[in-house]
DNA sequence: CTGACTTGCGCC
DNA sequence: AAAGGGCGCAAGTCAG
C-alpha cells in the first residue's frame, strides 16, 4: 500500500490544524493529530511532512509515542536558503521573509524554567505566534528559489536540507529519550573531586582548604580568586607580574600559591558548572533533556542549550550510564575535520595520507613534517589559520607536499578578507562581514584595528570550509545513522529502540539493547562510509571511526 | 537593581 | 611584538 508522498501540516487556530495531504485539505482538532501522523506513516515509506518547525510539531509527537521517517523543516531550510550563495534572493523573497527569519524554535528548556514560577502554559500560546506564518506559501518559495539553482549546486544544497531536516528530527528525539544519567554516580565524582556536599551557600571542604592554602602564599586573606583584577593585585604584592590569570599564564608563575590556584580554579569550575545545582536542575528519573539545536552554529554545527550539554567534563562521563540490559555504543570520527578538506579541496596527496587511519602518521610519513605533533601542528595551524609560532611555521612545510589543500584554505582566508562569501561543499554560506572594515576597498591605507578584524574575519572563513563542510558530513552522518538504527529495533517508540542520545560535532552516543550493541556498531560504521559516498562519490577517502561498546560513556569512549 | 560586556575554561 | 576556528556557561565588572 503506497501513501501520500507529502503532507503540509498549518497550524490555523487554537484546536485547528489543516493538514494538506498531496494538495488535498483536511481539517484535524489538534487532539486528532497523533492519530493521523501514525495512520499515514504506517502508509507505504511515509510521507514527508512539511511544517514551520520541528520543535512545534514533533515533541509533542512524540511524547505521543509516533516516530515520523522524514519531514521538511521549514525554518531550517530557510535559514539555509537566505545564506546560500547560489540561491537567488528575489525568487526566495515573499511577504513574510523578515517573519520567516525572526522564527525561533521552541526551547524545552526554556518552556520549563520559564513556567517554574507561572503556571503552566496553555499549549496553544506556544503556537500562537506561528498561525500567521503561512507555511503552505514559504514551501512554494523555497522550492522556486531551489529550481532556480544551477544543476549539481541544486543537488547538494537538497542533499544539506535534507540532512537539515532530519537533524532536526533527531534532535527532538534525542530530548525526548534523554541521555542516561546516574545522579548516584555523579554524587560519588563530585564527593571524590570536592569533599561531601556542603551545606547551602557554602564551598565545598576541598575548596575551602585550597582557597585558604593561596591566600596564605599570597599574604592576602581576603582574596578572591574568581576576580582577575583581585588576583593581579595580590600577584603584583608578592612581586609577579603576569599579562593575565589564565591557568596557563599562573602555571609558569614560580610561587607556593601556583598550586593551590590552580588546583581551585579546575574544582571551582567543576562546582559551579556541573556541581550539586546542576545536577538538581538538569538531571531527573535518570535523564538529562537538553535542547539540541541543528545548525545552531552559523558554521552549520549544532548548538545545545541547557547545563552545557556540548562541554559535559570528562570526569563526568562515567555518571552516563546505560539502562539495565542496555550499552552505550560510543563512536566518533579520527580527524574529521582534516578529511574534510582533502575531499572539498580535491587533494588525493592528503587523502592518501588519510588512507592509513591516522592522518596526521600519513602526513610524517610523506615527509612534509618529522614528528607527528609537527604534523598535527601543521595541520590545526593551516585550518585556524596560525601564522606565528610552530605552528605557522609547519604549515608552510605542509603547504610544499599539499598544496591543494592549503591553498583551498588561503582562498577562503582571502575571500573573507575581501568581505565576500565562501561556502561549504554543500553549499551553505557564510554570513557576511560588518564593521567600518568591509566599506573600504583593500588596497586604501587602513587603519590596524582594521587590518585586524579583516584578518580576524579572514580566520573565520577559512575555518568556516572545513568546520561547516564537517559539519554537513556528519549531519549526513547522524540522517543515515537514525534510520539504521530504527530498522534494527523490532517495533516500539523511539526510546524502546537504539537510539541516539548525544551528538558532539564528530561524535556520537547510541543507546541500545545489549543484544543489539554489535548491529549498532556495524550501522554507525556503514552510516558513515555511506555519508561519504553521498557527498564525495568517488573520491577515494576513508571516515575509520573509533567505536567503543560499555556501560557508561567513560567504559565506552577509548577505555 | 538589570543588562551588556569581559574573563576564563569546559567541549569539539 | 604577537599574531588559532566554533560554541555555552558562570562569575566578575561596570554603566545606567
Amino acid at each position: 500500500m503506497t501513501g501520500p508522498r507529502e503532507v503540509l501540516l498549518q497550524r490555523r487556530g487554537p484546536d485547528e490544524v489543516l493538514a494538506v495531504v498531496d494538495g488535498e485539505a483536511v481539517a484535524l482538532g489538534e487532539g486528532e493529530l497523533a492519530a493521523f501522523v501514525a495512520r499515514l506513516e504506517a502508509t507505504g515509506a511515509g510521507p514527508r511532512w512539511v511544517w514551520d518547525d520541528t520543535t512545534r510539531w514533533y515533541p509533542s509527537l512524540l511524547a505521543a509515542g509516533v516516530r515520523v521517517r522524514r519531514c521538511l523543516d521549514l525554518r531550517l531550510v530557510h535559514r539555509v536558503l537566505r545564506r546560500a550563495p547560489g540561491v537567488d534572493q528575489d525568487v526566495l523573497a515573499t511577504a513574510a521573509t523578515a517573519a520567516w527569519d525572526e522564527l525561533a524554535p521552541l526551547s524545552a528548556t526554556a518552556a520549563t524554567a520559564g513556567s517554574a514560577g507561572g503556571g503552566a502554559e496553555g499549549l496553544f500560546d506556544l503556537h500562537v505566534h506561528v498561525t500567521a506564518l503561512d507555511a503552505a506559501a514559504e514551501h512554494a518559495a523555497q522550492q522556486a528559489a531551489l529550481a532556480a539553482v544551477a544543476g549539481e549546486q541544486r543537488g547538494r544544497l537538497q542533499l544539506l536540507l535534507a540532512a537539515e531536516s532530519a537533524g532536526a528530527l533527531v534532535a527532538a528525539e534525542m530530548t525526548h529519550a534523554g541521555l542516561p544519567w546516574r545522579a548516584d554516580v555523579h554524587e560519588a565524582l563530585l564527593a571524590r573531586e570536592l569533599g561531601p556536599r556542603p551545606p547551602a551557600g557554602e564551598p565545598p571542604a576541598v575548596l575551602a582548604a585550597l582557597l585558604a592554602r593561596a591566600r596564605e602564599a599570597l599574604g592576602a586573606p581576603s582574596l578572591n580568586p574568581d576576580s582577575p583584577a583581585d588576583l593581579l593585585r595580590a600577584l603584583r604584592r608578592v612581586g609577579l607580574v603576569p599579562p593575565d590569570t589564565r591557568s596557563g599564564t599562573l602555571s609558569q608563575l614560580d610561587h607556593l600559591a601556583v598550586v593551590p590556584l590552580l588546583e581551585h580554579r579546575k574544582l571551582s569550575r567543576l562546582h559551579a558548572a556541573n556541581g550539586w545545582r546542576w545536577l538538581r536542575e538538569w538531571v531527573h528519573d535518570g535523564r538529562y533533556r537538553p535542547d539540541h539545536l541543528p545548525g545552531g552554529v552559523v558554521s552549520g554545527r549544532w548548538a545545545a542549550q541547557g547545563g552545557g550539554a556540548l562541554s559535559v567534563p570528562a570526569v563526568l562521563r562515567p555518571a552516563v550510564v546505560a539502562d539495565e540490559g542496555w550499552r552505550l555504543v560510543v563512536a566518533d570520527v579520527a580527524q574529521l575535520e582534516p578529511r574534510v578538506l582533502a575531499a572539498v579541496s580535491g587533494d588525493a596527496d592528503l587523502a592518501r595520507a588519510a588512507a592509513g587511519g591516522d592522518l596526521y602518521q600519513g602526513v610524517v610519513d610523506s615527509g612534509a613534517v618529522a614528528t607527528r605533533s609537527d604534523a598535527k601542528l601543521a595541520v590545526l595551524g593551516a585550518m585556524y589559520g596560525a601564522t606565528a609560532g610552530s605552528g605557522g611555521r609547519m604549515v608552510e612545510h605542509l603547504a610544499r607536499r599539499y598544496p591543494r589543500a592549503v591553498e583551498h584554505l588561503e582562498l577562503a582566508a582571502a575571500a573573507g578578507e575581501r568581505g565576500e562569501v565562501v561556502s561549504t561543499w554543500l553549499g551553505r554560506g557564510s554570513p557576511r562581514p560588518r564593521g567600518s572594515w568591509t566599506q573600504q576597498a583593500p588596497d586604501v591605507p587602513a587603519s590596524e584595528a582594521d587590518l585586524r578584524e579583516r584578518r580576524s574575519w579572514g580566520r573565520f572563513t577559512r575555518n568556516f570550509v572545513v568546520q561547516g563542510s564537517a559539519a554537513e558530513w556528519a549531519a549526513s552522518w547522524i540522517a543515515l545513522l537514525r534510520e539504521e538504527l530504527w530498522r534494527l529495533g523490532a517495533d516500539g517508540p523511539v526510546e524502546q529502540r537504539p537510539h541516539l542520545v548525544l551528538f558532539l560535532h564528530d561524535e556520537v552516543l547510541v543507546h541500545t539493547p545489549a543484544a543489539l550493541a554489535d548491529d549498532v556498531v556495524a550501522a554507525v560504521r556503514g552510516a558513515a562510509e555511506r555519508a561519504g559516498w553521498l557527498l564525495y562519490g568517488e573520491f577515494p577517502l576513508t571516515f575509520p571511526l573509533d567505536v567503543h561498546v560499555g556501560r557508561s560513556w567513560a567504559d565506552a569512549d577509548g577505555g
